[in-house]
RNA sequence: GCCUUGGUGGCGGAAUUGGUAGACGCGCUGGAUUCAAAAUCCAGUUCUUUCGGGAGUGUGGGUUCGAUUCCCACCCAAGGUACCA
């Protein structure tokens, strides 16, 4: 009977689905276990081999978990909200929900064929209206919060409303817009309602706000910070501009520091968590006011506020300067200054962020005329601008320390600015010294001879004294904006009342299905595609979407027209899993107290700075809100790494249709194409017959050939459609079956690297397969001999080390070296295939499944108890040593493992080999490591 | 530039507290089986060699009886970040 992987998998995902084998309860004697990978967004390419990596090593992880015992949670769906179906939609008026559909059951067959052990009924789709409820629902409770920074915590908006009642928001310690004013309770109550609320949105933890935002024209949207790579969209590639916008925007802000210090408390890899401490960016300094000298009269003395981390350098500062784009430049500037600098403004602001980016290196800036005075020493600094000062970090203003900051330094020494040396024994005559740990300052008054650290206290200290100055934790992270002007996605629980101003629809009317339209365009006038709608405004009376013609802004009002963005929806996917159908609650309390968190969370590094800071975000929200149990919400994170692909590549004679073989191109001007991977063999062969036909390009092709085959150079490239080496899974299941295809991605290499797919090396694991498949051909009931049980029991160690360690490729090597042992002992025991099978069953569930079936058994052997490994199979009584003279091995010696030192010395100088390597000389020396190895040296 | 990760045969990779470098697999070479091929099985496969050996884990140093592993300096590749005051 041969090892037939077609009908034995068939039959297996058959059995899975029939009987819910991998059904998880919500209750349970078991410990739980809750392992994630990240949802896919359904595409309509489907999958390529590379995508499945992750999904494999956490369905590995989830089956191993179950036969340790564990109630296992191990859930998949669907990020299905997303610009390519509507992009789709747009050029072909396909309804995004229904290409949407299409793709999702194609990516359904493929998984499905690879043998995971999801939990399919507790699917959720981002795009369904009974999960973007509650997308909505958390939004809504979002807008109803306010951060209270004493409490440390997000606390209800009445809170705060009845706190401006009492007495206003001074000395209110809160997250809230820069420009919110200071008001007493009497001025609160003095507003107008709309003066009110406006006041609330500065500090709710979404908000509607004129912000400066990417703009990319061609896509006609906005897109966040890591939705833009190198100044381009990074989808498609196109350009973005800055532009203000009314847009909605979350406070993350206001957990900067509570998303910095959650990551010490999670086991996520060091790299991730560095570019999340990097995004924060998080510096400790103080905010210094400078005042401006007026030129004529006292009303024109203007603060200029800077922040700097370095306030112990606070008297080597000998000019200011500010970003072009500075609110106070114009006022400042000086008559004589006025065109120059008007022309630098120009200048700039024509230049596109990207070319700014590119030109790091050039040094450009202009004297305002205008001068601050040193809130010290009472000098007169210069106020220069120059755009290396950015108008978003900070106050987009420094105070320039040439001697202590490179930056300022280089602009000094450019534009022939003095350069004060502040700093004892220290020569800056070639650059500036920014080493903090080994400064001692000088020729700064109050703070001569004081070291960095006490000197930073000081000058703080000072500066809060003259009341020009404090302590400030400044963070480069920005607020997010969370509104999109696209359709296929969820549309914001919001209308506009009479006053224009935003009011959020009560939680029992969601969810706020997403309104039909005839185009996914903008609007001619310039609209997100909603403004297309005709059944888009709130009857806040029937509490539902009415025709926009009854709009009478009374008691019908137009609804939001911008849509959420992409990481809306994934947000808190991980926790709806928990409960996926509850349609009360976003999940049951006790739902989420029993499974709590996510204890493995298997996915990409791409989604370090966007998913993983959002969803931490709002998981910390959650928290606050008492909805959650623990504020982080995956204690361990694995990245994988990407599967590249192995293209192929034939050189074509730069002028006529003649291919030459990879090692006949000589000097001749050839031109390297891509050809398809699956024309080639692992002996890098090309198929001339099925290349000709490929392409009709290539026809009537010539082939130099060497040796009677045309060999293609190949190069390693991510894998895609254009360059023709993308590998379909499906293939490779028709061909060498799921187990094949879960156990070659795993020998690959480790999870977390990215490494190259070649589909050659597959025949070694699919005749692993057929190996172990042998064995269990004619079982018995004999007695293992010694040397079956020490290669069993050797195989449960590692196996079990290799799963805990995440090192999956090192298990597969091990299961081959394990059979091979077997097969060469002729084991026929059934008490070694039997746990056998169930070592192998995490990594190829479907054989296993046969086997346990050819081993007598009637069900499944998911939940069959992983075999324990004992120690006394393994013990050794002799030991092959390495002999080594001077650190090098030259031969070895079996020796029993009882012999101590002497034992073992007396027996190794016995030797021959010793006294030949010897060739006469003594030894200085002889280490005896017993059990280890033996060194000569000398 | 900065941060992170990595660099080992023709290729993917292994070597768990410093102790036999190259496990396992692909590919390749030779052989068995076959009319032939596929499949399967057996042997070999880091380089070099005067067949005794010698060299060897990106480069150069160091610590050690002994270094792929630890330390210092540098080179290269990939990912992140980009004038962050």
């Amino acid at each position: 009977m041969n090892y037939n992987f077609k009908d034995i998998e068939a039959k297996w995902q058959k059995y899975w689905s029939q009987h819910q084998t991998f059904k998880a309860t919500n209750n349970s004697t078991k410990p739980k276990f809750y392992t994630l990978s990240m949802f896919p967004y359904p595409s309509g390419a489907g999958l390529h081999v590379g995508h499945p990596l992750g999904y494999i090593a956490g369905d590995i992880y989830a089956r191993y978990k179950r036969h340790k015992g564990y109630n296992v949670l191990h859930p998949m769906g669907y990020d299905s909200f997303g610009l390519p179906a509507e992009q789709y939609a747009i050029q072909t008026g396909q309804h995004p929900a229904i290409t949407t559909e299409t793709n999702i059951n194609r990516y359904r067959e493929q998984l499905d064929r690879l043998g995971f052990s999801f939990d399919w009924s507790r699917e959720v789709r981002t795009s369904d209206p009974d999960y973007y409820k509650w997308t909505q629902w958390i939004f809504i409770q979002l807008f109803n919060s306010w951060y209270n920074k004493d409490a440390d915590r997000a606390e209800d908006i009445s809170a705060l409303e009845s706190l401006f009642d009492k007495k206003g928001n001074v000395g209110l310690n809160a997250a809230c817009d820069d420009d919110t004013p200071q008001f007493t309770s009497v001025q609160w109550k003095q507003f107008s309602k709309v003066e009110q609320q406006k006041i609330l949105l500065k500090y709710r933890l979404t908000y509607l706000a004129d912000a400066e935002v990417n703009w990319c024209p061609a896509l006609g949207t906005v897109l966040a910070n890591d939705e833009i790579v190198n100044g381009v969209s990074e989808r498609g590639g196109h350009p973005v501009i800055r532009k203000k916008m009314t847009q909605w925007i979350m406070r993350i802000t206001a957990y900067a520091q509570r998303l910095l210090d959650g990551l010490e408390t999670i086991d996520w890899p060091q790299p991730l968590k560095d570019s999340q401490i990097n995004w924060i960016g998080r510096s400790e300094g103080a905010t210094v006011v400078f005042y401006t000298i007026p030129e004529v009269n006292d009303a024109d003395r203007y603060p200029i506020e800077v922040f700097t981390t370095r306030p112990d350098t606070i008297f080597g500062a000998s000019f200011m300067t500010l970003a072009p784009e500075h609110e106070l430049v114009s006022r400042i500037t000086t008559a004589g200054q006025k065109d120059i600098v008007e022309d630098y403004i120009k200048q700039t602001a024509k230049r596109s962020e990207r070319e700014r980016m590119a030109d790091v290196k050039s040094i450009s800036g202009v004297f305002t005329g205008a001068y601050a005075e040193h809130p010290f020493t009472k000098a007169p600094i210069p106020i220069w601008i120059g755009d290396y000062v950015l108008a978003g970090y900070g106050t987009g203003a420094v105070m320039a320390v040439p001697c202590g900051d490179q930056r300022d330094y280089d602009f000094a020494k450019h534009f022939n600015i003095d350069i004060p040396n502040i700093f004892k024994d220290v020569d800056i005559s070639e650059e500036a010294f920014e080493d903090k740990g080994n400064t001692v300052i000088a020729n700064s008054d109050f703070l001569n001879d004081l070291p960095y650290k006490k000197a930073v206290k000081r000058a703080i200290f000072e500066l809060e004294k003259i009341g020009q100055g404090r302590g400030k934790i400044n963070y480069r992270l920005r607020d997010a904006v969370f509104s999109r002007q696209r359709y296929w996605g969820e549309p914001f629980p919001v209308f506009y009342d009479a006053e224009g101003m935003p009011q959020v629809i009560a939680s029992e009317h969601l969810p706020i299905p997403l309104p039909e339209v005839e185009k996914y365009l903008p609007t001619e006038t310039g609209e997100p595609p909603l403004g297309n709608a005709s059944v888009w405004a709130w009857d806040t009376r029937s509490h539902t979407a009415v025709s926009n013609e009854l709009i009478d802004h009374k008691s019908v009002f137009p609804l939001e027209l911008n849509t959420m963005p992409g990481w809306a929806g994934s947000s808190q996917y991980f926790n709806r899993y928990m409960d996926p159908q509850n349609s009360e609650a976003i999940y049951s309390q006790e739902a989420v107290n029993y499974w709590q968190d996510v204890d493995l969370y298997i996915g990409g590094s791409e989604h370090a700075t966007g998913h993983l800071l959002y969803s931490r975000f709002w998981q910390k929200f959650l928290f606050d809100q008492g909805i959650v149990p623990k504020d982080e919400f995956a204690k361990k994170l694995i990245n994988q790494g990407m599967i590249t692909g192995t293209s192929a590549f034939v050189y074509k004679d730069s002028k006529t249709n003649t291919f030459y073989s990879k090692n006949l191109i000589g000097n001749k001007t050839v031109i390297p194409l891509h050809a398809e991977v699956s024309l080639v063999n692992a002996s890098d062969e090309l198929d001339i017959d099925a290349f000709k036909k490929w392409q009709p390009d290539y026809k009537d092709a010539q082939f130099i050939l060497e040796e009677g085959h045309y060999i293609v150079g190949r190069e390693v490239e991510k894998m895609s459609k254009s360059k023709y080496n993308v590998v379909n899974p499906d293939a490779i299941c028709d061909e060498y079956g799921a187990d094949s295809l879960r156990l070659y991605e795993m020998f690959l290499g480790p999870l977390e690297q990215s490494k190259p797919w070649n589909t050659a090396g597959i025949t070694g694991v699919h005749s692993f397969l057929k190996k172990l498949w042998k064995l269990y051909l004619e079982i018995d009931v004999s007695e293992p001999s010694k040397e079956n049980l020490k290669t069993l029991h050797k195989t449960i160690k590692k196996v079990e080390e290799d799963i805990e360690n995440f090192s999956f490729n090192t298990s597969v090597s091990t299961f081959m070296i394990c059979v091979n042992e077997l097969t060469s002992q002729k084991c026929r025991s059934k008490a070694i295939l039997e746990p056998l099978a169930i070592l192998v069953s995490p990594y190829a569930p479907h054989i296993a499944e046969e086997l346990w079936v050819i081993l007598g058994h009637q069900e499944s052997i998911a939940e069959a108890p992983f075999p324990k490994h004992e120690a006394k199979y393994l013990v050794e009584s002799t030991k092959e040593y390495p002999i080594s003279f001077n650190g090098k091995m030259r031969f070895t010696m079996e020796l029993s493992l009882d012999l101590n030192k002497e034992e073992i010395e007396s027996a190794v100088m016995g030797h021959d080999k010793t006294q030949a390597q010897l060739q006469g000389r003594t030894p200085k020396k002889i280490i005896v490591v017993p059990g280890k190895i033996v060194n000569i040296v000398g």
